[in-house]
DNA sequence: TATGAATGAGTGTTCATTCAT
DNA sequence: AATGAATGAACACTCATTCAT
């Protein structure tokens, strides 16, 4: 082999690990946990299977470092959210197809989200830190955004994780559609569209009429 | 055994195959395909590891036959309600969480909607039969229902399909934690209650005033 | 493969495991604990890789029931030699070489003392139950007929559990001699000729001139 | 670093080969060939795990040069004790307990005697080094010396080379006990006491009443 | 039918060896 | 000379599948 430039070690990068856990993450979306191999993960982040246990000890731990990398930017991405819901209600629901937008565009959501259930079982921490993460966070800061409203007199009277559940819910069922049924030739969800009119079924339910503009 | 008549107790054996796929559901979804082991799901069932191959060929047959099973009674119901909403949109809607209820109590919903969610990359055509099968008639049945009370004059204009979208959501979702983030100890959410209020939103943001009785 | 006689699957043996132990300690014998490999003890044994793991965990798990399996009947062995001192030390030494015989003759003492010498360090445990089990009794038994005999006057003074290992080292020096050299062509040991000197050499230093008939 | 004459503590460069064997010898003592790992001989050494390519081609290459650096001191100190025998044996044997001692305070006998007996099954040239450099050498001489002492009435009849191997056989157990049931809290054996003792009981066996003093 | 011992291809993991720096 | 990240072949172990009984 005397082709210079074909070098047979690549030279070391600066954040090996982290390529490999973006190729992890697509894989782990892709197939599960179980379901994926290393194989597969080294050749996609272009190193060797060996390569991986320089920064990994096993499998598993890889799965979690993954897992951990997808949480912690939407942990920022949740707290801004949080901490942008001073006016009325309207106001706050009003940002959340952009959000969404946004969020969706930045990570492969619907993969991580399959991977979340699917796996679920199989690691209870992982839920755990998913759960106690982000998800209470989210949903616990637009509970008490809605509750605060209700005190106000914007919203209606009703349970307000409920109602917390209720916004939310189209957008994660259409990020999930996205990846289950769009594969296979299924109608797509435009989960933009569904956003934004989902948002007005919901400020038409909430808001009462006393406290509209 | 010379005592005839004796076996009183003796296994029936009329439904080994019924056994099998109710034992093999369970493990699917509990864990994945890939990580289900034919050992625990003939222990289960209460067999041979050989057994299993009397009937099915292959794991991923057996997988095959649990998803058939899951989705044939599921047919009949969403036919069933489909042919009963003659009236205004809002009788259907008050019918849905009845039939939730029902649905979740005959089976388990939460497992296998995490084992479509899970292995429908891995098994393509399983997600294909999920959304044709099932899915896109319910899904197709309730956006008609919708367009056919637009046209009456009884619902705001909007995207039927996403409507119906957002009415179904909040339901799957509840499942989805059930399944996901209560065995962890997070704090339940009631879907049937979750129903109920989410219909009653969704009444109130899609019929128009003048249509109301 | 229409041959008939040329079965896939061998027949089901009574002693699958004792004749995969047997196999095992050829090989561990043969290479040590780290060297050897399981495919190898799998061939040997007339078996698939896999079968191991019908018996056995894990690969020190069979090495373990291998150890176990050589004390055993050594125990045995032992328990008879030192049933048998009644009388005068002399008669007792002059026992030693047949019995050292049979005992090589039964088992590859030679490759089971290689094995315990090379793993002692890597697993303790097993330096342990071999010390317990089977060297300190031998060791012990022998140490206490030769003090009996110095409180009777037969013996000289000194330290008898030293006497001991006097008696018994040349012997062993032996046996590992004949493993480890003779394969390269050194000049044997004749283990038996050697003990029925070292025993006349022991009984003419160790018995008082007075006890002697 | 610009501080010329600075370095007071550079590390010497001078032997890195010597440090490298010094802590191999360590390892394969402790572990074995197979179960030695590269990593923690470089570990000790101080050195990185690819300057041990510098000095040595493979793993075995390191393994061989750890056995001559062994046997190289020993072949002096064989000659030295072969050279000095021209009296009665009795003076010979009496001179082998402080020589045993000053040995096994130089070298990690135990572990060498255990790494040469657990590994010369896979490394038969190691063996046959071992044999043929050392152990023969040493035999030989102390066989012929017997001989000769025979010649001269001094000794009794009896094969020459097997009461060689009777003087030195206890020793080598003793080492051999010392590094195997030692560390698990067997009771030690004390060598020197034991040379002490065993040289006694030769001497008493061998030399004939009429030639003694 | 039914069993379960046996198989063997496949996967996670280790570690001697190489090479860009 | 020296490093240590990277490689890849080798090995322990798993598990879906087969077949003698």
């Amino acid at each position: 082999m005397l082709t210079p430039g074909a070098p047979k070690f690549r030279r070391r990068k600066a954040d090996r690990p982290g390529e490999i856990v973006q190729a992890a993450m697509a894989v782990f979306a892709e197939k599960g946990f179980a379901a994926a191999r290393l194989d597969e993960i080294a050749a996609r982040a272009g190193v060797s299977k060996g390569a991986l246990y320089l920064y990994f000890e096993t499998k598993e731990d890889l799965f979690r470092a993954v897992v951990e990398q997808v949480i912690s930017p939407n942990v920022q991405a949740v707290r801004a959210l949080i901490a942008s819901h001073p006016g009325p209600i309207g106001d706050l629901l009003r940002l959340v197809p952009e959000r969404i937008s946004v969020l969706m565009d930045t990570l492969p959501v619907g993969g991580v989200v399959k991977m979340v259930i699917g796996e679920a079982g199989n690691f209870p921490e992982l839920a755990r830190v998913w759960h106690d993460d982000l998800v209470a966070h989210a949903l616990g800061a637009l509970t008490r955004a809605i509750a605060a409203a209700q005190a106000r007199g914007e919203v209606r009277e009703g349970d307000p994780r409920m109602f917390a559940i209720e916004i939310i819910s189209p957008m994660l069922i259409g990020v999930i559609w996205r990846e289950i049924f769009v594969p296979i030739g299924a109608e797509p969800i435009d989960v933009s569209a569904l956003a934004r009119q989902h948002m007005d079924t919901m400020i038409r339910a909430l808001t009462l009429p006393e406290a509209r503009p």
